[in-house]
DNA sequence: GATGAATGAGTATTCATTCAT
DNA sequence: GATGAATGAATACTCATTCAT
């Protein structure tokens, strides 16, 4: 967490910091994030950026605090659909929302990805919890729709869950990267806004696969 | 490419210095890959190395190119079921010679990690060919299977090879963590070697739902 | 010495101050000393020390006034016994009551002991000061001994003022050091009482070395 | 150790850096001496320092290794008398090498006072030897000269190998400051050459007390 | 009189690359 | 062709001091 003293600052002033720290470890992965950028092109002096945070972990660690909880946000904000009714509506659902949540914080979602592939300094702990929180919990939904009757039941669940998972981690990545035009330009500018429109049908498509299979 | 003087190298030192390169950067992401500990390691001179490759990008390149010949090497090794025959067995073959080689050079398929999703100074040409590259392969193949009749013809092309490929991608790396274990270990003890069998009943049910899908 | 607003603080809250910065010298020198940590420690603001003393350097001096006053106190605390009489009884009181400063105040004597030997910046006046005025005192001592007839005639002063001010001023340190323990300890608890009474027959040794040499 | 790089040095740019080292080390303690300072005026890039050295610390040691060596240098040059014979004249002739040691190398002295008094981050074992060592030694002496005669039986072993070894350490400090000048110009013109012959006297004088005593 | 955020020159250390031998 | 010392810009981090509130 950083200092109080990060908490006291303009609001604007703070955003300003948050905003040129997020886009520099988007852009670069942990070790290559400069301090010295940063705080050069914030227009601070060196010494206050450890007024307000100890070190360059410290904002690292809160960076990713940052991202789980626009995550948790973007997730919890809309209720999802009645799980009792029908787990894959549920699923659809979670999809569309991770989707979401990168195509409004492509910066912040790069930094997840980071996280979860790089040599960041993260607690065992949030590792773990970044890659097995995911699998479990899609797991515990593969469990659920059989309950339901609406998976078939010879499924692996394992299986189901990595598949879902993969996806769930993979699909914005994908769809960004599809757009075309410069990814660079996609991460420098947090003002991109997504047609999400445009990735409707291939999305659908996506479900229907899981549900059917590709099988004839 | 190296220079000329790094083939005309004794293939045994020739290969200690690749083999001591492609550990330093399955350890450690571009940036933090170390000149200096390779050539320690190796007994040569700093300048040496400067003598076999004009920079560390020129190595970097050329280890990324070895990783995918090596791959190439196994998707080609042993000829692939007959394609005109059933689609879902050359997908079924593709995903375990994927595995194959990332259970045989776990160093070489970690470097491909880093490289899709770290700061290499990859060409541009290079990381497109790499995401890109697995993605039409598959797409080709989804479109032969719909020809075939073994895949639905109402299913969508470039989702479905989406999914193949995002699992080709994954599957190895799920599996390495799967089995527990250090995985520094596995990077760094290049003679360890994976019971393929206690992946295959997972393997298949994979396949399974990819083929009939999750679905009631 | 330090602003008046120093003085104007209530006694308790300048004591502490006083405490916590007499514990920092003592356990660091003079550049390592660290002003934050005082102030943090504390309690008061960065500000708040700049209020009361104009810098870095004034309170450091003003604890080398402190630690003279109070050395000074405790040699002029108990009359001496009477110079007249005889002048070791007066050297052996006065090695004592050095003791006695350096067992009451281990950081004080602490500070004392960098000042002489550290990188502080001291007065040039201070610093002679406190090494020749201990040197001239006991010259002073050793001229009246040898008028008492106590000392013998054929005595170089300076000399022998400079052997009974070198073991003034080592004692202590060797005596603390001899206890073993944890130096660090001593000097963090200012509560610890030395066992003056362990040390006698050595002090004894001591004193009759001095007065009747090593020699057959 | 430093690197085999810096031996390969030319001797002349060697000593040059050990030089600016050494002056560097007994104008400043530990903590403040600035490898910056030195490669600046050495001339060589804060690269190069790093070639022959691994750090602040290992170029620290060495002096102290150097600092030791040179004063073992001097206490072995000229044969010690036959002590045998009699065990005051090897405590005159060990006085003695012990000036010639830091009137000839006030800096490398200097270095040594600051290892005792500062808060340098000497190995223990190098810590108690200093200290220790010098007190064991003399303590063997008194032992051996009572075994002759020459140093009468009661006098106790601790006490005057503590006040042998007292003088020892501060002898010469006393008489560099006591010469006057300014001590800051002795540091830091090694060619400074101090005419011993001016303290013989004094010299005698001590030994006198330290045999006799100064009662009457 | 009190506050505490802002400052910036300072520190030790790293490492890809060059170049004279 | 091999060597390995020299380079210097870069890094994260510290801390006494100032000054607007």
């Amino acid at each position: 967490m950083p200092k109080p003293t990060f908490f006291n600052l303009p609001d604007e002033k703070r955003q300003a910091i948050l905003d040129l720290a997020i886009a520099e470890f988007a852009q670069h992965d942990y070790k290559n994030a400069s301090i010295s950028r940063i705080v050069a092109q914030a227009g601070i002096a060196k010494g206050s950026f450890y007024q307000y945070f100890e070190d360059k972990q410290e904002l690292y660690l809160y960076l990713i605090d940052l991202m789980a909880a626009e995550k948790m946000r973007l997730l919890q904000g809309e209720p999802p659909p009645d799980t009792a009714a029908d787990i894959f509506a549920l699923i659809r659902w979670l999809l569309r929302a991770g989707l979401n949540f990168e195509f409004a914080n492509p910066q912040l979602a790069q930094i997840g990805y980071r996280a979860l592939y790089g040599d960041a300094p993260l607690p065992t702990e949030t590792r773990t919890a970044m890659t097995k929180g995911t699998l479990h919990y899609f797991q515990a939904l593969v469990h659920q729709g059989v309950v339901q009757g609406v998976i078939a039941a010879d499924i692996d669940h394992e299986a189901a869950a990595f598949i879902f998972s993969v996806i769930f981690t993979n699909l914005g990545d994908y769809l960004l990267k599809r757009q075309g035009g410069d990814p660079a330009h996609l991460l420098s500018d947090p003002q991109y806004l997504f047609a999400t429109a445009e990735v409707e049908p291939f999305f659908e498509q996506i479900l229907h696969i899981l549900q059917r299979g590709d099988g004839r």
